[in-house]
DNA sequence: GTCTGCATACTCGGATAAGAGCTGTCCGAGTAGCTTAGG
DNA sequence: CCTAAGCTACTCGGACAGCTCTTATCCGAGTATGCAGAC
């Protein structure tokens, strides 16, 4: 799995405890834990053309959540990033056989892709339950300045 | 995820078909679907090293199960092409945050790499569950013919 | 006829190249705010 | 003093390289088989 997933997450966290009403820029964003800033940029664009976030241009502008954080999951952050496919591909080899097809043969689905899809789906359905607030929620039992201080450094102007 | 996987996998039920005497040469189970032999042994040399297939050299050699059907899980084939490693890295960016740390701030583990490993966990379930033997059960129903015709295919000498 | 030694061909195993995708960087399009000049 | 036009600086967005990992290939080590020759 792409680094990026780890990036998007955080960042999208830090962006659920910054004030709503600015936008953060990505070099900001990046200056938090002393990421490649035109990277994450390229990482932050990906959950922009999936609407978990919102970009604004010029002076003031940068990036803010596109939804409520109770209506983000880790499954939303992570397809965003990865895209939508599932990470077994079947190609369907069991066609290619030398002996001739038997009518039949492949009217039933490839079982193992259908196997590698039930563990698949159950991967998904992990990750489509946590949502954003709730993350949110639990780190902030773990670590109650967190937020505010991250808050306040996003606001800081940078020197 | 790497197409080994899908190879290995319709590799192992192919040997669980094939006559237990004898070991199948990683050509001829190419030979099967038409992938390149070279890199398909690559791919069965990692499931000799897990213990999933023993190997014989020479003449009359080849691959053969390592231990019953039963005993070998879709988790095991992944891991052994795959590595242990869980898909989602967390590199910890959390600590490099700018300003000092709070004593205590880092004593619970990453909630968000948590997270990530309950998904990940879940897909390994899934995935343990399903043995090699019950996937061949499930293949059999379906195509009756199949297990017959693929035995006598391997055994059959190569022109 | 039987045994022994040898040559042969076959198979796995690891070392060695090509290609794809992730990682990282750069520059241009667009925009908001500031400055400045005029009314 | 107020307004408006122009300028500046800032930010995102997409296009352009470097590098790691997957994919693919090749050759050598080892072994069972079959054969030939001697006893």
């Amino acid at each position: 799995m792409s680094e990026g997933v780890e990036w998007a997450v955080h960042c999208c966290l830090n962006l659920a405890w910054a004030d709503a009403g600015r936008g953060v820029p990505a070099a900001r964003l990046a200056a938090l834990y002393q990421l490649p800033a035109a990277y994450l940029n390229k990482q932050l664009q990906a959950l922009v053309r999936d609407g978990i976030l919102m970009s604004t241009s010029g002076p003031r502008g940068g990036f803010r959540l596109g939804r409520r954080p109770a209506d983000i999951t880790l499954l939303d952050i992570v397809t965003a990033i990865e895209g939508a496919d599932e990470a077994f591909r079947c190609t369907e080899i069991r066609r290619r056989t030398p002996w001739p097809h038997t009518q039949g043969d492949f009217r039933d689905p490839c079982l193992i892709h259908q196997a590698m899809g039930r563990a698949d789906l159950a991967w998904r359905r992990e990750l489509a339950a946590q949502t954003l607030a709730e993350v949110k929620a639990t780190v902030e039992r773990s670590a109650p300045g967190l937020p505010g201080r991250t808050r306040e450094w996003l606001a800081a102007t940078p020197h």
